[in-house]
DNA sequence: GTTGATATTGATTGACTAGTCAATAAAGAA
DNA sequence: TTCTTTATTGACTAGTCAATCAATATCAAC
């Protein structure tokens, strides 16, 4: 059986798997042996290839935050223009991908791991100054010196609303999240918030 | 020992514990025992008292929202007039009192809790309704249709800078939290939201 | 002063958990 | 072929935890 170059499948497995089971059980309270099972594999084995229980759950976090990236990455690349991009960023935040239970529960433990982890903590602020720093660039060329101000306040809008909608899993007759912050966005672009 | 009427000493005492607990730690893995050594009792104690540990959580929970509920009512009481009691309910949000490690460690957990247990889910509901129906109340006399979305976009973002605050130990450099509300509050009032 | 409710705990149970380790098996190198 | 590296697991260890229970002590009522 042993093939070679096993590794990384095995790896990527486990850290889908942990995924997974989070967004399952809706806890951090998850097992090793819980992981393990749903990656088809022994929990000898998932430590072996992370070391720990916490590694694995790093691996994880790591994973969700780096397809994040990817996906507003990709937004911005097809935007034009710093009211284009703004609008990239949002509706990026805003994607359905982003409001899977799997995601909105590995999302929900980081914010709790964060308080009692230095890694998760540096984490969470390298997600943070991404963001920030997305908003920052191109509300400079639009509101020149309260960009970071604006910028402050639409990242914790972003933030709230997706813990808002993330939480209730009912279907909601409100406006959709991303319009909201748009809303923001607009009264920031007329100076009336200053 | 045994004096008569300990049943609501003790159980104030539980529940006092296990918000410490849950601040100390930070994370809602906390067990039994720990919890009734910090209430000075023994853990059978707590059971009885409480029959389990979910039991538990939730009256910690329920006393958290509690305490807050009566700060809000609290900064109600002497506000005068549609704008100055909506800046007393956003002030009420970011005072000093919800920004101990304990009470936003609380938050957090209920966030994931509210993820899997009816019961931390309809408490939370609770929470957010209160919230929405007093800003509406306010906003209604001072921007007419527009308070209910105005109120979404005002709680969102008092939850998500509230969230952003919570989690960062550090001393800040930023504006307030409070007055990042204030400002969207003053561009709902002119109407360039819309 | 006997009865019954309340208060309280030490000891125990039974289930579960993270992590270790020795053993096995295949693949490639020498 | 023999040796080393990689892959893989079953069995085990040592510890933890929630919940139960029997036992004990106090108070109040009758």
């Amino acid at each position: 059986m042993p093939k070679l170059g096993m590794e990384p499948i095995r790896r990527a497995a486990l850290v889908k798997a942990t995924i997974d089971e989070i967004g399952a059980t809706g806890t951090l309270d998850v097992t090793v042996s819980q992981i393990a099972k749903r990656a088809g594999m022994s929990t000898a084995l998932a430590h072996h290839y992370f070391g720990g229980k916490t590694q694995i759950f790093l691996a994880a976090m790591r994973h969700i935050l780096a397809v994040y990236a990817d996906e507003v990455h990709a937004a911005l690349a097809t935007a034009d223009g710093p009211l284009a991009r703004l609008e990239a960023v949002v509706r990026a935040g805003f994607a359905s991908s982003n409001f899977r239970p799997e995601v909105v529960g590995a999302w929900l433990n980081f914010y709790v791991l964060a308080q009692s982890s230095l890694d998760a903590q540096r984490l969470l602020d390298i997600y943070q100054r991404r963001l920030h720093s997305n908003l920052v660039h191109d509300l400079r060329p639009l509101v020149g010196d309260r960009a970071d101000q604006a910028a402050a306040r639409i990242a914790g809008l972003i933030d709230g609303l997706y813990l808002r909608r993330g939480l209730q899993q009912s279907a909601h007759f409100d406006l959709p999240a991303a319009d909201h912050v748009l809303a923001l966005l607009r009264a920031e672009l007329k100076g009336t918030t200053t």
